[in-house]
DNA sequence: AGTTTATTTTGAACGTTGTTTTTTATTTTG
DNA sequence: CAAAATAAAAAACAACGTTCAAAATAAACT
């Protein structure tokens, strides 16, 4: 076993969620056990509690990670849109949403961990984890109220939230195979959402 | 303990059965054990076994119940459509989609058990599982059939997994909170995609 | 009817799990 | 250099789903 001068105790922190990343990218976190982990990184169970809490509290840790790199990942496809096109707004939310699509099938375990994490009960979300998600939203709430720029913020946030909720409905299907569809793809699926949805949306007050 | 002839073989079924759903009206799945459910029947945990093979099939059972209710729920609701109004068509896939969120709303530990279950890696999900959820599809497949009469089958099926998926998605992270938004509760995104997306769809080729 | 055979049901055991508590080892301090 | 503080490890705990052998009951047969 690794004896205390080994590694500082930052050096542990991050040791341990190194190996709880490499998990995540052949496997979903339900498959590793604290036991195991402890094993992967040569130190003993209690010696991860001591750190983190819970066994539950760093995987919200990566959790926190996935939602930053998530975050990165939309606003560049955000960024990357051209600003010339003839509908540039309905292509930005269109790139927002595929980049969600297209993380969720690029990185399944780390994407299923966002949603599949459960604390114990009781404790709630930290705040810092909430906030990341909103966000999230935020992205897209700034491209629709340039579509609309004289509606309410709080309609606006509630498209938002109605468009979110949607593509992460479709992603989610998609990737468990739960649609029971040979038929188009969940980026497809999400395509026509948008382009519809938008299309009706932007005319109406 | 309870001996031999107190119950049959079947009535066992049911009793092990009638204690699931018991605590699914206060509590999510996760939160009974093999042990405990064995405690209230009044048998020991392997005669469970013995019956349903593994713990997690006993809740499969309870799944299908949920599937079927929900597919029942739904149906009523469409048939309940007045058929006299202006634009039934749109008012039937609304009538489905929020038949699916007040479920979801009124019997939350029922629907997450759905969604939650995952069974032991390797054996995949039954048949019988499969073909309820694609009942469920079909509910709105018929509708969209008949707003497009000449549209080809397979658009028609895309169509409704990508309705169906997004109403699956709003309802989902309502019911856990994770829209952080004051503003407008579930049934209302609903009806706003729904409108809007069915005003451009119905539309275009 | 009485004995054997078959079938449930049980109870104990196994290998896990996350966590708590005690013990041991190492570092820092006086 | 010894004493206090600290950090890691080891052991113990309670609970989990599941397996397996033993006990209790029902059915079958002479």
């Amino acid at each position: 076993m690794a004896r205390r001068s080994d590694h500082t105790r930052e050096e542990l922190r991050q040791l341990i969620l190194g190996a709880l990343t490499e998990h995540l990218n052949v496997a979903p976190y339900q498959t590793l056990s604290i036991r195991q982990l402890s094993q992967k990184v040569g130190y003993v169970p209690s010696s991860i509690l001591n750190i983190f809490g819970s066994y539950q509290l760093c995987w919200l840790e990566v959790c926190a990670s996935v939602l930053d790199e998530l975050h990165q990942v939309c606003e560049l496809a955000l960024e990357r849109v051209n600003t010339e096109s003839a509908d540039v707004y309905q292509e930005q939310v269109l790139a927002v949403a595929l980049a969600y699509y297209f993380y969720a099938k690029e990185k399944p375990y780390f994407w299923k961990l966002v949603f599949d994490l459960r604390l114990a009960e009781g404790d709630a979300m930290p705040e810092w984890q909430s906030q990341r998600i909103e966000k999230l939203f935020i992205l897209l709430q700034n491209v629709l109220q340039q579509i609309k720029p004289d509606e309410q913020p709080q309609a606006i946030a509630d498209t938002s939230r109605t468009l979110w909720a949607s593509v992460h409905g479709i992603t989610q299907l998609t990737l468990e195979d739960k649609l029971f569809s040979d038929g188009a793809a969940g980026d497809q699926l999400i395509q026509q959402l948008i382009t519809h949805f938008l299309l009706s949306w932007q005319k109406l007050s």
